[in-house]
DNA sequence: ATGTAC
């Protein structure tokens, strides 16, 4: 951990962890906004739109604009009824389709049977969405804690699911809902803006999650199986805290509750992914710890760095043996693994600040994102 | 990130 100001700016990163100097230039400012108590950039700390991802914050104030449009987004991790022995990859993949679609199944019953509040967003249930969203099958790499492992109810016999999505239009109209007359100024907590605010968030939170499930859901429908949740943790949200009889907001952005259960830490497409147990040493970190690899390069800079070297047909395929389910052009280069950081250096950063013990690995074998062009 | 924008 560096201390960039002491007790007001923290970045949870080794020497030798590479972070755009952009992004510490957004954590210093994000921590000279009114109220601001602390500032906690993670591992996988990069630039973002409203302010840095990959970081939390503490806070006299609300701040939506921290958070972006896509509040609630995160990830699930599900326990497949495919066993890991019999991979059939080919069969697979071209079962897989239409994920980007409206669901096809009756939505007000499966509403109903998983209390999903009815919106104005309910045809987007069960959608994946862009950017760096996506479901993938991935196989049990290693274990780091058998017990840990046991109890969370995973098995080495079975494939799991990892799915990556968020809010999708309803968390940007939340997002508008401030930002479009109000832009990037505070919420002031107890007034009625902040109240409605907050508890508009909170069903857009639960929402994202529900949709989380549904993907799982269709996907392993597609497969002639079933997916049952082990861990889902959003990495944008806002929520109250109470230190030392005063009450304040902790933001996340592009970074996960560490006092909720096991987390799953993304990896890119090509590398793997890691579930770990946060340690009560967390409350440093603002209660919470990195949601993933981070990105290395942006998005506009993808596909000129890496067109010439690599074809459609050599991303499709990952170095670690898996295939990725992508049609849209622009987004298979975005989101190429090359773009990421590595996740190795993001992970062994937060057990060397005493933030995580490790669980286990998880290796991709289909990451599915888009066959729309 | 987004039922994507002048």
């Amino acid at each position: 951990m560096i201390e960039i100001e002491k007790n007001k700016i923290l970045l949870f990163a080794s020497e030798k962890n590479w972070v755009e100097g952009d992004s510490l230039m957004q954590l210093k400012k994000t921590s000279e906004l009114t109220g601001m108590k602390l500032s906690c950039g993670m591992p996988d700390i990069h630039p973002g739109k409203g302010g840095p991802v990959g970081a939390s914050f503490i806070c006299e104030l609300i701040y939506p604009h921290l958070i972006g449009n896509d509040a609630g987004c995160g990830a699930g991790l599900f326990k497949t009824s495919l066993r890991s022995g019999r991979l059939k990859t080919e069969k697979w993949i071209k079962k897989l389709k239409g994920l980007e679609n409206t669901p096809e199944r009756d939505l007000d019953e499966w509403m109903t049977e998983n209390n999903v509040e009815s919106s104005d967003h309910d045809k987007a249930l069960g959608t994946i969405g862009g950017g760096n969203h996506f479901a993938e099958l991935n196989k049990v790499n290693e274990i780091f804690d058998q017990k840990i492992f046991e109890e969370a109810g995973l098995d080495l016999k079975y494939l799991n699911l990892l799915v990556h999505s968020g809010s999708r239009g309803y968390g940007e109209v939340l997002y508008r809902s401030h930002t479009s007359k109000s832009g990037a100024s505070p919420l002031v907590p107890d007034s009625d803006d902040a109240i409605n605010y907050i508890e508009k968030q909170n069903k857009v939170l639960k929402w994202a999650k529900s949709n989380r499930k549904l993907i799982a859901e269709r996907f392993m429908d597609r497969l002639n199986g079933d997916s049952q949740l082990i861990t889902d943790s959003n990495h944008n949200s806002i929520v109250s805290i109470k230190q030392s009889e005063k009450n304040y907001w902790l933001h996340r952005k592009g970074a996960v509750p560490a006092d909720d259960g096991l987390v799953m830490v993304l990896g890119s497409r090509g590398t793997l992914s890691y579930l770990v147990k946060p340690t009560n040493d967390c409350e440093k970190s603002a209660w919470s710890i990195a949601h993933g690899a981070g990105r290395k390069w942006n998005r506009g800079n993808c596909r000129g760095r890496l067109e010439k070297k690599w074809g459609v047909k050599d991303l499709e395929r990952t170095d670690i043996g898996s295939t990725v389910i992508c049609r849209n052009k622009d987004l298979l280069y975005e989101e190429a693994p090359q773009a990421y950081k590595n996740i190795d250096m993001v992970i062994n950063d937060m057990i060397n600040d005493g933030l995580i013990e490790l669980v286990a690995s998880f290796k991709p074998l289909i990451t599915y994102k888009t066959r729309k062009k």
